[in-house]
DNA sequence: AATATGCGCAACCGCTCCGTG
DNA sequence: ACACGGAGCGGTTGCGCATAT
C-alpha cells in the first residue's frame, strides 16, 4: 500500500536529460509558464516525472540562474545563513539571486564543510571544535595545511568571515557587497529556529517568489 | 600509459507541508 | 475537522571527470 507513485515509473525516463528534452521543457515553460508540474511532462511531450522536470528547469533550465563558482562573498553568505537557518538551503537560496538550493547543498557539502573544519569550526554547530576533536579531526592536518587553507578562504576582502563564529560580527554588519545580510527573519514556526546565543539577529525570511 | 582513487555535480527518492474539497 | 493530492524540500546516490600512483 502506501502512497501512489508520483508518476508512472514505466512509461519515464530517467538519468541525465538529453539536449532535446531540455529544449521541449524550455520551450514549453516558455510558451505555457510553470503550472501543473504533474501535467506537464504530458503535456510537453517528455517522459519524465513531472518532479523531474520540475527540478531540471529550477536547478538547470531558467534563464535567471547565474551558474560559475561562487564569489568568497557568495561563500560568506552561506555560511552565516547556515549559521542561522541550517540546512535549509531553499531559504538560503532565496537570499543569493541565481543560486539553486541544490546548487548551495552541493557546494556546502563539497567545499564549505572542509573549509570550516580547516578553520577548527564544526559545520554543524558553528562552534570552535573543541581542542580535543580539533587536535585529531581534520585539523589535525599538518598545520602548513591548515595555514594554506584558511588563506585560500580568507582574502582579506572577506577576512570578516575568517574568525569564529562565537565573534559577534554578523551584528555588526550584516552586509556582504551587494547582498544584503540583514536578516530580519520572521521564523514561519514559532522560534523553533535557533537563534544563535552570540548573533544577534533579527530575523524575517521573506518568503520566496 | 594504464589503473586506482577522489571529487563534484546532476538527478532521484522519500518525506513533509500546504491547499482544497 | 478530516482526507487527499500536488508541490516543495532535504538527504542520498551514482556517474563522469580530474588527479594521483
Amino acid at each position: 500500500m502506501g502512497r501512489s507513485p508520483c508518476c508512472e515509473k514505466a512509461h519515464t525516463n530517467k538519468g541525465a536529460w538529453t539536449k532535446e528534452e531540455d529544449k521541449r521543457l524550455v520551450s514549453y515553460i516558455r510558451a505555457h509558464g510553470e503550472g501543473c508540474w504533474r501535467a506537464l511532462p504530458k503535456a510537453a511531450g517528455l517522459l519524465r516525472c513531472g518532479k523531474s522536470c520540475r527540478l531540471r528547469w529550477i536547478n538547470y533550465l531558467r534563464p535567471d540562474l547565474k551558474r560559475g563558482n561562487f564569489t568568497e562573498e557568495e561563500d560568506d553568505v552561506i555560511i552565516k545563513l547556515h549559521q542561522i537557518l541550517g540546512n535549509k538551503w531553499s531559504l538560503i537560496a532565496g537570499r543569493l539571486p541565481g543560486r539553486t538550493d541544490n546548487e548551495i547543498k552541493n557546494y556546502w557539502n563539497t567545499h564549505i564543510k572542509r573549509k570550516l573544519l580547516a578553520r577548527g569550526i564544526d559545520p554543524k554547530t558553528h562552534r570552535p571544535l573543541i581542542s580535543g576533536a580539533a587536535a585529531n579531526a581534520p585539523s589535525s592536518r599538518r598545520p602548513e595545511d591548515q595555514l594554506a587553507a584558511a588563506r585560500s578562504s580568507c582574502s582579506p576582502e572577506t577576512r570578516g568571515a575568517c574568525h569564529s563564529s562565537d565573534d559577534d560580527d554578523s551584528a555588526s554588519a550584516p552586509r556582504h557587497g551587494g547582498i544584503d545580510l540583514n536578516l530580519s527573519i520572521s521564523p514561519p514556526r514559532e522560534s523553533s529556529l535557533p537563534t544563535s546565543s552570540t548573533t544577534v539577529v533579527e530575523w524575517k525570511l521573506h518568503h520566496r517568489p
